[in-house]
DNA sequence: CGCTTAATTGAAAAATATTCTCATTTAGCT
DNA sequence: AGCTAAATGAGAATATTTTTCAATTAAGCG
């Protein structure tokens, strides 16, 4: 049951949490420990199994609790699989794109944004105006790749 | 209880369950009707209702069922909101993105594709190799930016 | 440090959402 | 009209998410 986990993440968290006021607790700070080393999308359930090997005994609605204030906060973000089903990823800074590997749910970063440049112009001729974007790419990483 | 929907949609929706040698039920046919007349992005609950008003009693396995199939089949396409839950919008043909309204849900077909045209290589060059992609904007249309 | 207080947690119940099962029905052929 | 595999309905079984509230804890302060 590992507790000693200060890292650049967490330090990170703590401060974006300390700025809103909220509490770094040891669940908050763990739920970012468990998705930043996974560097995978995880769904609830795994976060809640990887605190527990960190923390304990874990109530699962704190992980839930945890998952919606840091979305809220951009510090973590939820990704959507072609089947159904979702996770969750860690995620420095608001506006970051990611990759999912489809075999591995494994995550990565896409700093450049492939819709900022594009010209909205046709659409928003029809009187809509777009405020927000969600994109996320698909595709296997190099270990799948070579594991295939 | 409305039972005679056929339109271009209907037909639409028809032929490729043909192709696929599935059957176009009167229920699936419903989905379709109410997906499409709607024109925003309804919930599982209320697809069930749409349909439940057209043909009566109707299980709600069967609305599940069919959105699963539909979505693979690229008829109806499952979208994502910002503070979490998901809805469905119908969807003719496999590469349309959607704009979605926040205020009311309204869904609107943006043909050209952002990303087509983006260059991955520098995301390729780490060795993830991109097979698909996921876009949804994010905005208000003009009815509700004139209800505002 | 030890106190104080408001925020947070845990545990279990409640509420929702989704999937499964299997007997009955129906669409799509002849 | 009859046949047959596919699809549906109804409800049970699961799974997921939210709520509640008493107990705990982080953070600021002396």
């Amino acid at each position: 049951m590992l507790r000693d986990f200060e890292c650049t993440q967490e330090s990170y968290a703590r401060e974006v949490l300390r700025e809103k006021g909220l509490k770094s607790t040891v669940q908050r700070l763990a739920v970012v420990h468990v998705l930043h080393t996974s560097r995978k999308s995880l769904s609830v359930g795994e976060i809640h199994d990887g605190v527990k090997d960190m923390l304990g005994a874990t109530g699962l609605a704190t992980i839930y609790r945890t998952l919606e204030m840091f979305e809220d906060l951009g510090i973590v973000k939820r990704l959507h699989f072609p089947g159904g089903g979702y996770g969750y990823a860690f995620c420095q800074g608001e506006h970051v794109h990611h990759m999912v590997c489809v075999d591995c749910r494994g995550v990565f970063d896409f700093p450049e944004c492939p819709v900022e440049s594009f010209d909205y112009a046709s659409v928003e001729k029809q009187g809509f105006r777009v405020k927000d974007h969600f994109v996320q790419l698909f595709g296997q990483c190099v270990k799948c790749a070579e594991a295939a």
